[in-house]
DNA sequence: GTAAAATTTTAAGGTTAATTTAAGGTTTTC
DNA sequence: GAAAACCTTAAATTAACCTTAAAATTTTAC
């Protein structure tokens, strides 16, 4: 999953938190969306579908706790990383929190550094435990998305990120061109911007690690990958 | 869908930024409508049914998230892609944005880069439900778009773009005449200017390849293809 | 925190094949 | 039978891609 597909759902009742942290994790890419209540939050919990949510213990309406125990009881969100923003010190609201089927917890005062790389941590986590999705097996290649590995005539190939996205991409229909643009919105991401010849290079890396003939170049247009 | 197949419906009561965003869309090749307040809005999107609706939160008659609300709940736009327009800052409408049924925001003031680029995104996103396209098949003849080849009494044949973009055109509709200026719009573009005897040269390498008799010439007008 | 290693991107020259042009020949039209 | 439109062929041009190495960046290891 892309960082821009990943929404965040940030509760807290100060409108100066909201937005600072906000702020920082807009900056950082990730999709924001704010309540200020437990209530709210649910709610939009609900609509949006986050994969994190970052709530406040102390919030008037329904505390952090209770909303936290209400939102691991919706189906949609079982997956969802929820974590707790607690003042220092203020044990015992960790410990109730992991009861409530919280996954971590922050302590104030935030410091964005921090706050940003333990999102970053959680996500992480987050997406390792969601794969589980079978190998695709194509002719003499099995790629192995959840190991990020992949067996070729039997030989284990272990593939940097952007040459394992790229042969996924292309390996996902096989004899579908891929053109050079969606290559670059698929791979790289919308807004990144390569030079025009970053997917040779990488194809040709492929090339030379799977076999020239499975990757055939259609002039003008784009890839495509065949068995 | 051809870039200029796409309508996007504008609405905001300025007409400062109806004009500086409707401008670079258009530029962009999209067809742009616009609309002043939220009423005006519902009406041409039941009317025109655009892909995508970006749609000014604050305006006079009735305000973009009621727009959004009664826009969602009609059955034909249901997969227009629906992004707000708001100011910096303005936090909440982007939460009530969301919870309207909106897709996306963008934030005032607007950076025409940034804008076009997320238009574009929004539509592959959109476009990308709709699925794929099924082969041609005209006779013995089989054009596959998605692989981008051609199969010819049960051979398969590799076509330059060009000449695949040609065949393609002309096969799209059997016996229809297609003009020269037709041609040289569809096949190479707009604003492309090359000299008047680039056609009869591809229709030669057809010709070639997939038989005299599909392509007839139409002396002063063009050519078709035939059975 | 720094150094080392690996990955990713860029840059530049080379290669190939697609595309276009040009020019003389042919057919059709009036 | 002259003009216009198209055909054919080969050569010229150009666009797209390949290859390589080095630079930049990111990740990993210490």
């Amino acid at each position: 999953m892309n960082k821009k597909d990943t929404t965040i759902l940030l509760v807290d009742d100060e409108p100066d938190i909201l937005e600072i942290v906000g702020y920082n994790l807009t900056d950082e890419g990730y999709k924001v969306v704010t309540a200020e209540n437990g209530l709210e939050a649910i709610k939009k919990a609900k609509k949006i579908k986050p994969q994190l949510i970052i709530l406040d213990v102390m919030m008037p309406e329904m505390d952090g706790i209770e909303a936290c125990e209400k939102i691991r009881k919706l189906p949609d969100l079982e997956d969802t990383v929820i974590t707790f923003l607690t003042a220092r010190g203020e044990d015992y609201s960790q410990v109730a929190g992991f009861d409530a089927g919280a996954d971590d917890y922050i302590t104030k005062p935030i410091r964005p550094k921090v706050l940003v790389s333990k999102v970053k941590a959680l996500l992480r986590r987050f997406k390792k435990e969601e794969g589980n999705s079978e190998a695709l097996k194509i002719g003499e290649l099995i790629i192995n998305r959840d190991e990020y590995k992949v067996i070729h005539n039997k030989k284990e190939l272990i593939l940097p990120r952007k040459e394992f996205e790229l042969l996924s991409l292309l390996a996902s229909k096989p004899g579908k061109v891929f053109k050079r643009e969606d290559i670059l919105h698929q791979v790289w991401g919308e807004e990144v911007i390569v030079g025009g010849r970053t997917i040779d290079v990488h194809i040709r890396k492929l090339r030379e690690k799977i076999g020239d003939d499975s990757f055939k170049t259609i002039k003008g247009v784009g890839y495509k990958f065949v068995v």
